[in-house]
DNA sequence: TTTTAAATGATAGCAATACTATCATAAATA
DNA sequence: TATTTATGATAGTATTGCTATCATTTAAAA
């Protein structure tokens, strides 16, 4: 079974949609290469028009610039995510398995799709970890915010935040202990890897160091 | 009593010490003007030229480039945060009254100081919310770190770690604690004002929202 | 105080970035 | 077949992110 996931993206972050050619599905499954290997800063588009064989003029076309291309690939990212926290959670009933799955989703990296016309899940998983702060950190996020561009951002972390209420009806801040999951599980995966003394990540604990620091955290958290 | 903080910011971050000189001091002061004005994107050094009346080939006596400015800077806030939380728990004996302080700190403006040769605490603080994480979430970190740029970083969180395993010695992840503290702390008053969806907020609790958030997840975490 | 050294400001220049515009051609649709 | 639409090729512009030169001002050493 090849079958390839498609999720409605918001028709703000772009100006042409990419899905609805072959160079726009090119451009944005090179762009997420590009990206991870260069990093967002150094990544442009005329480095990426080279990529694939096209010109600056032709990627204009689609995404106003590099920031909305992020923000396109972290909307398909955070949609992806609700959908396999979904699809995950199907069928288990008790609670404490349905958090243990996502916290597992939220800290390991996606299984390699089959598909070849597929994004790269390992190179996606790291630009979420390292780049996607910086689509919402920026000087005009309440202009951004406005198209309703972080929908599904909010939405998963609705999603994940009706687990956690559904686990302990009690907790008052399921939203926001739901991003700080996410985030943490970021920033810990970040810095473990390349900053260790910000986290307690050793030799002898080096096997799912985050998924076991972020376990520990949310059930203290939820604990009566 | 006017008095002013200097520490001692490793010389590898800049090229010629900004402490050295009245330009130099002149232009990080105004850097934290212009980059809570502008966001760190729209910051270049052509403008803050402009804005302390002097010229491009100045400033890049002193800085490599912006980023460096940035990290000089928020070397400078790891210094300082580390040196409240030191002043702040001298005399203070019970361990979780000094949680509850560094919950405060890291959840609080500064108090606007007096000099006016001093830095703009409020947007210092502004800054470190939303701009510090540019300063390692960049592709070269590990070259960076090799300068030991993010020392007071590290210094910072090991403070804070020796404070939660002096009031929980059992549990086992200290630093990971530490830093997610902080990085929530930044991540929960951006949300809150700006992507309010994706925290607890409302206009019924919006007093304090991260500090008790914070306070409520640390205490959770270290209970027995 | 004079000499010397160092820091600054003014100016120039350059390659890369972040776009915008035009137009011929190719491809898809009516 | 005619017509719309997308692409590629090319050009151009303002800004960014630097580096280099040199005269002048300021500070330190002799």
């Amino acid at each position: 079974m090849d079958f390839q996931l498609k999720f409605a993206i918001n028709e703000k972050i772009f100006l042409r949609n990419p899905e609805s050619s072959e160079v726009g599905k090119l451009m944005v499954k090179k762009a997420i290469d590009l990206i991870y290997e260069l990093g967002f800063e150094q990544f442009t588009f005329k480095k990426l028009a080279v990529e694939i064989n096209s010109t600056e003029a032709t990627i204009y076309r689609y995404f106003e610039n590099k920031h909305r291309l992020l923000l396109y690939i972290l909307n398909w990212y955070w949609c992806y995510m609700e959908f396999l926290v979904t699809f995950k959670l199907e069928n288990v009933t008790d609670k404490k398995e349905q958090l243990k799955i996502i916290v597992h989703l939220l800290t390991h990296e996606f299984a390699e799709s089959a598909s070849r016309f597929d994004y790269n899940k390992k190179y996606l998983n790291q630009i979420v970890i390292s780049e996607s702060s910086k689509v919402y950190l920026v000087k005009d996020v309440a202009a951004i915010n406005k198209d309703e561009v972080f929908k599904p951002y909010k939405d998963l972390c609705a999603k994940i935040a009706d687990v956690i209420t559904s686990y302990n009806p009690h907790y008052k801040y399921p939203r926001s202990l739901s991003t700080t999951l996410i985030e943490t599980s970021h920033h810990q995966q970040f810095f473990s890897f390349n900053l260790p003394k910000l986290t307690d990540i050793s030799v002898e604990n080096n096997l799912n160091f985050t998924s076991r620091f972020i376990e520990n955290l949310l059930f203290q958290v939820l604990s009566y």
